[in-house]
DNA sequence: CCTACCGATCGGTAGG
DNA sequence: CCTACCGATCGGTAGG
């Protein structure tokens, strides 16, 4: 009775270990495979869409086996949910990074530049899957989830606001403040469908062409 | 042997008769129910997006069996394209009635206002579907209809660039012509994922602050 | 974190 | 356009 045990169980392990590729050392050791996870899943999420990822998908990229994911994330859902509260909090941190570098006293239109340029940097910089996962699947979590989203966003928003109010003053926007933010947020947004890190235009030159669409020349200054 | 066979055939037929609802004069005869299902795959479509949307659901909201789209439309995938060709045709259609409406010779700003107006409605209006469909799954289709589909997207842009570059030459548009369509167009775009109909501006105020957005006073006009 | 597995759903089809 | 059905895939779980 204890050999053909010993054997059922023998036999499966010798073919697991032929099988399976060995893992790497960065792989293995380091304890940080939810954040693995994390990465994989938004590229996933970003090139193919949250429902046409499996979690077979993210756990493969992952160098996981298919039932692992579920070991760090209760659903499919929540890992979702997680990549866009990661993107959310990296973008409010650069941002605020990104005014503090700026320096205080800043004319309004060169705060507009730093949050332009800041914004441009979370949407199509290297490694920034995160925040267009959230942006392009927003219709996929919870009514629960997506009022948590809504705060990080309002925290996101809140500088533009008085800036934009600002330039209003100045006599460089013409447009009502509440739409234009909606407007700006669109046009740079939308920039994640086109916009080829291969060719064309760099940040800069964008961030350029952002601000000469939306603010008028400064008042005393030749056209 | 005959009887027993004409009981097999009855009885399905009569549990059918009870089970499905009578169909409305409407739903019947028209003949136009490929129409009918581009529409309601549209609407769920939008909605939900094309993964989460079942062919069935789909089949339902047309009043149809779960078989019966794949009569009209060899795969799912092509009722999704489908749904986008109709909506660029439509939206090309309605552009060029427009520009037509606004008559030959008029100003550049006026040319623009008509067509950013245009945008919206195609974009925002009572059942238009098509078009954020294809904004917002363009993902979902194969490279061969993406390319089919930027030929009419080449057609619906064309109108736009002589009067953005007729503007930058009035000075009032400064940022370059190329960029700022494609940043026009993700504000305009954009407007698809947070506008809601019920409430707040109405078209005519989008497309005056929108316009506000983007043009600088004509020259000489008092600030 | 892996193995082995389940129930549900889905796109699509044959035949009428 | 309906009926009845198939094969594949998928999210998720129990048990280790």
């Amino acid at each position: 009775m204890d050999k053909p045990a010993a054997e059922r169980l023998a036999a499966p392990a010798a073919k697991r270990a032929r099988g399976r590729p060995r893992k790497t050392a960065e792989q293995r050791d380091d304890g940080n495979r939810r954040g693995e996870l994390l990465r994989c899943a938004a590229r996933l999420f970003r090139r193919q869409g949250f429902d046409a990822t499996s979690t077979r998908d993210i756990a493969a990229a992952a160098g996981m086996r298919s039932g692992s994911p579920f070991y760090h994330f209760k659903t499919k859902a929540a890992l979702l949910y997680a990549v866009m509260e990661e993107g959310m909090h990296g973008a409010i941190a650069r941002q605020q990074q990104a005014v503090a570098r700026a320096g205080p006293g800043l004319a309004p239109a060169a705060l507009l530049q730093a949050l332009v340029r800041n914004h441009f940097e979370v949407l199509l910089g290297a490694g920034s899957d995160f925040v267009p996962v959230m942006l392009y699947e927003y219709r996929s979590i919870s009514t629960r989830q997506r009022s948590r989203l809504a705060q990080l966003q309002g925290a996101y928003e809140a500088p533009w606001i008085p800036v934009l109010a600002a330039l209003q003053q100045e006599g460089r926007l013409r447009a009502d403040v509440k739409l234009a933010r909606l407007l700006i947020f669109g046009a740079l947004n939308w920039s994640a469908q086109w916009y080829d890190r291969r060719q064309a235009a760099g940040l800069d030159e964008l961030t350029a062409a952002a601000l000469d669409l939306f603010l008028a020349r400064p008042a005393g200054e030749a056209p």
